[in-house]
DNA sequence: CGGCAGCTTGACTACGGTCAATGACCGTGG
DNA sequence: CCACGGTCATTGACCGTAGTCAAGCTGCCG
């Protein structure tokens, strides 16, 4: 094959995810179809479409969003390696988010008709769907909590550390720094807030040194002091399967 | 057996959910292993904890919710007949938010550890359950939209419109109105608002006779209208599977 | 009758939105 | 080579939605 071999997969033997089985490394790479190359800008999947594929992110970062009629736009969440995608289209019909690369993305792909066969016969990989699902539902619950209790300086704090951690936890770490493709105005569009009033909180949290991010790049010098700032107490990142 | 027998449930009918198959419903009569009843106001689970069962609402509701570390409240979403709870108690090993019931609840209750089985030997609902987590995931994501983008107005039209049409495709309206339990402090720690804001923006949505909720009940005169200041142009209920 | 929980209303405040202008950077084409 | 236009980041001035504080009201239960 020409693309990556799940044996050789560099996402998979991360901290962040649960092992395979050797029963489960066997299913995944029939079940791999092969690999996808998304543009900087592009689309994954199409909020109100259907996919013939399912996708776990390889590389690069994207946004879920979805638009409200009349133009206003809201990033559900970020998207990272590791990330599982085309869920709602095979079980719903259709995606109820549009999905985006932000920096150009290599996804796995599976076939959207073979899943049923997953449950059929691999049922250890049925239930880590499943518990993909409900850590998904997790997050959302969070970012609810956050969109609806904290004030900005908190929200932009809550997010940066989340996706600090998030990148790390997938080894995209140097030192204290991590890349951060997204625009002010994807930040802004997830926290609910202005893109001024997002330009200005994220220059306080420079100004106060407890987040630094300019030109693509994020530097938290003092994990627990940005914690801190955002109300958190737990730094532990939720361990999941992954396909 | 002391308890409803699934064959005469009344809400597995509805045409909210999809219909069982005959398979299904023997399935489900095995692995219902009781009733559980929590009085107004109760806990059905608890943030953090771990459960024994997993439940689906048979009567009554509730809210879902997540305390922040300084005492703030977010309500994630309401809790009506036919939601499932307890996913993430068995799959994450803990809930990460608390159930509390706000009228009498009466849930069938499954045993934890018969889920595996299910997965095993069911697939179908193991399939199931897992497009039962993916409808819960776009409802989340629907309600991070309101939380982000919608004013206070919007939210409250989109909330009361909601919560209006679940209730109806249940069965608990009467002509146009439906019951409403939920304190103005539950909806206002769901929708982000302070409750003073709250009691306000329901008090003009009742003045303009867009949605009159007073004493318990909430009667919503004009659907399209209602929709129309929520900002919604989709009235239809997504239909979903049932445990 | 008193106390409590929940709802209502008014006065004041402030966080975050809107508007507008400017700056930094970059790719393209004259 | 540099001018131009586009995208994104930044900053200041002003405004409005929603938060806070405080008081009073209603209904219910002991």
């Amino acid at each position: 094959m020409s693309f990556l071999d799940c044996v050789n997969c560099p996402l998979r033997i991360k901290p962040l995810f649960v092992p395979f089985t050797d029963e489960e490394l066997r299913f995944m790479r029939s079940f791999k179809i092969g690999e996808v190359d998304v543009p900087a800008g592009g689309t994954v999947v199409n909020e109100g479409e259907q996919t013939d594929h399912l996708f776990t992110v390889l590389q690069g970062m994207g946004t879920r969003s979805v638009l409200l009629e009349d133009g206003r736009r809201q990033v559900i969440n970020f998207v990272f390696p590791g990330d599982f995608v085309g869920l709602q289209a095979t079980l719903m019909g259709e995606m109820k988010h549009t999905v985006r690369a932000i920096t150009p993305m290599r996804l796995c792909s599976f076939a959207r008709k073979r899943l049923w066969e997953m449950f059929r016969d691999q049922p250890a990989r049925a239930y880590d769907l499943t518990w993909i699902a409900a850590v998904e539902e997790h997050f959302l619950g969070e970012n609810i909590a956050t969109l609806g209790q904290r004030d900005a300086t908190e929200r932009m704090s809550w997010a940066l550390l989340r996706i600090w951690r998030r990148l790390q936890a997938v080894g995209l770490v140097r030192g204290t720094t991590v890349p951060l493709p997204f625009r002010q105005q994807d930040v802004a569009d997830a926290l609910g807030l202005s893109l001024v009033h997002t330009n200005k909180t994220v220059a306080r949290l420079r100004r106060d040194g407890l987040a630094i991010w300019s030109g693509g790049q994020l530097t938290v010098p003092d994990l627990e002091r940005l914690a801190r700032a955002a109300g958190i107490e737990n730094l532990r990142e939720v361990v999941r399967p992954i396909l």
